[in-house]
DNA sequence: TTTCAACACGAAAACGTTTGCAAGCCAGTG
DNA sequence: CACTGGCTTGCAAACGTTTTCGTGTTGAAA
């Protein structure tokens, strides 16, 4: 590993002091047109960049957000994440990514390696395994220290910061009444355990769309998933044993397993059982046939928190505004699973 | 933004000097056990953490990987990146992502940000846009200042560094065997045009197979889709002007658009048509009817090439190896679409 | 009492930057 | 000639660590 070029080295090369050099080339008038063309010509021939390091440490600043997301083999995140890039590299920041496998050890270890010094901020999806046991000292503490978080998708209420969400209710509200719409009476849900957040929100979208519809949830028409592994079966067993003419997904893995079963059973889509789903991937749009979806929005999503996170940054010390919730609608796709 | 404890302030508090006390953190001996104790217990009370940025610039080493692709929101890049971060952490690296968009711009500012002192070494996927100019000089460059490079999937043949790539075309030729096997004569290939090397890989394999069965290869079956937008309508018709048994297409999209046009036409898949994908997502196994693919083990690509960059990072000087390139293997998932 | 080793700790340099300030030089002015 | 002022440039401190090399204080041996 050769060592890179620093100011020292053209200092030495050409007879003046370090100073000069990092004048010159931050273009100060301090310095005598003479030297600091001479002084430029030299570092571009020679290739030279300052040392990011170097500056960090000086400024006490990265430019740098960290990203803590459960998995990132998730279309859902990867979109979030091209979001957040996106506008992180429009306003000069770099992103570290730290993947916690959804495990609550994992999250305390990467948030603490990224705390120490390696970005100035954080936005984070936080683990299912942290949601449940509800230990969230290690987000209060890093913010205690004085780093700012946006939390997102996955959040906590218990923890004070900024937060952009999904409208999950009103979308799985729009989704259950365009299944009404569209005639079906008897309509079930295909959804997770009630200590996932985003999967309670969607259930209880799904309730509110039948009742203010005047019709009665009838709870053998909810199925929740606890283990995912066993989804498939159970989705079958539950498609067998109700008699339903629509199907809400909460997301694409359970709306594809029904139409597989329902396919099996020889029922066809949409024509005797409609199906909307939860959607975060490409896969809708593919699937034959084609998945009616309420769309989440990834892209948006990352892009509001990376621009909470950089206000935060950047604002001056004492004019730091309230912390904010922001929403982010969702909006329905027709394609002809629902038509 | 709180200042973050250091060194210096505990050394304030507790009366001693900065030395003694990073020699007391550090458990050395020479500082007395009493001094030690009080100074980690004070430590520890107030949560102390070194700075990562100070100390990468003493070491001159940041214990940092940067990882460049083309694109995030991709299954299999995700998968890559998912076995990068795997061994990363494993070895106490840290991880930090750029996208290019497959941009040939973005490419070499990333490079350049990511060379600037953030990173030990790189792992990267060339951009589409980069392999289609053949401008390799930015590469070359961080090579040439002495930081290692792994280059994975879409690789350069002229850049001297360690590679990782998948066997595109010993899989293309298992999937093209395997629809021999199944009694196809006749055998589409959907593929991409050839400067991309996955593509031209497979597209060779696809002949190869077909060769050594003493099929001769007809030109009228090899479809190159240059514009992703068109695909659809381009595989389409292609599906309706051609007459054949089996397809093979290089990717997920190009062959469920192959299975959509077909579903279209009332042509029965597999009964009248089989089909064999190369895969990189979930959407294979959850299609209807479900892909057979070849399945690329992104993970493992991941794991190697991260492996491959650890060994040269901590590798002694004068101790390097030759540059190597190793090679993944693929596996065909027999699936309903060829049975 | 002197000498010396062992022990406990501190000072300072180094990593690569930036920047306020001091200082040198030269020309022009009084 | 002595000052002043402008123009250049260098010095040094700072960011938070680690580490080498002192240095001062013991207690014991001579």
């Amino acid at each position: 590993m050769k060592p890179k070029l620093t100011l020292k080295q053209i200092a030495r090369e050409l007879d003046v002091s370090v100073s000069t050099v990092s004048k010159a080339l931050r273009d100060k008038t301090e310095i005598s047109e003479d030297t600091r063309q001479k002084i430029k010509a030299f570092a571009k021939l020679y290739n030279y960049r300052p040392n990011n390091i170097a500056l960090s440490l000086k400024n006490r600043k990265t430019r740098t957000i960290g990203i803590l997301i459960p998995e990132i083999v998730h279309h859902f995140y990867a979109t979030v994440i091209a979001g957040i890039e996106k506008v992180a590299h429009e306003q000069g920041y770099n992103v570290i990514i730290c993947v916690s496998n959804n495990s609550f050890d994992h999250e305390v270890m990467n948030l603490e390696m990224l705390a120490g010094g390696s970005t100035d901020g954080f936005i984070v999806a936080v683990a299912k395994e942290t949601q449940q046991r509800g230990d969230y000292h290690h987000l209060k503490e890093v913010i205690h220290q004085g780093m700012p978080m946006v939390l997102f998708d996955r959040i906590v209420e218990e923890v004070e910061c900024d937060k952009v969400i999904i409208d999950d209710e009103e979308g799985a509200c729009m989704a259950v009444k365009h299944l009404l719409e569209r005639g079906c009476r008897r309509i079930g849900i295909i959804t997770t355990v009630d200590y996932v957040s985003v999967g309670k929100l969607r259930t209880q979208g799904y309730r509110k769309a039948l009742e203010s519809c005047g019709i009665p949830v009838d709870e053998q028409l909810v199925l929740k998933i606890e283990d995912m592994d066993r989804s498939e079966e159970q989705i079958a067993q539950f498609l067998r044993e109700q008699k339903m003419d629509g199907i809400f997904g909460v997301n694409e893995e359970f709306s594809t397993s029904a139409i597989r079963a329902l396919h099996k059973m020889g029922v066809k889509v949409p024509d005797q059982v409609r199906v909307v789903s939860f959607s975060d991937g490409s896969l809708s749009a593919r699937f034959i046939p084609s998945l009616t979806t309420i769309n989440q929005h990834g892209a948006e999503m990352g892009e509001k928190a990376a621009n909470l996170l950089i206000n935060r940054l950047e604002a001056d010390p004492g004019e730091e505004e309230p912390y904010k919730t922001q929403m982010i609608h969702t909006s329905l796709v027709e394609r002809e699973s629902s038509l």
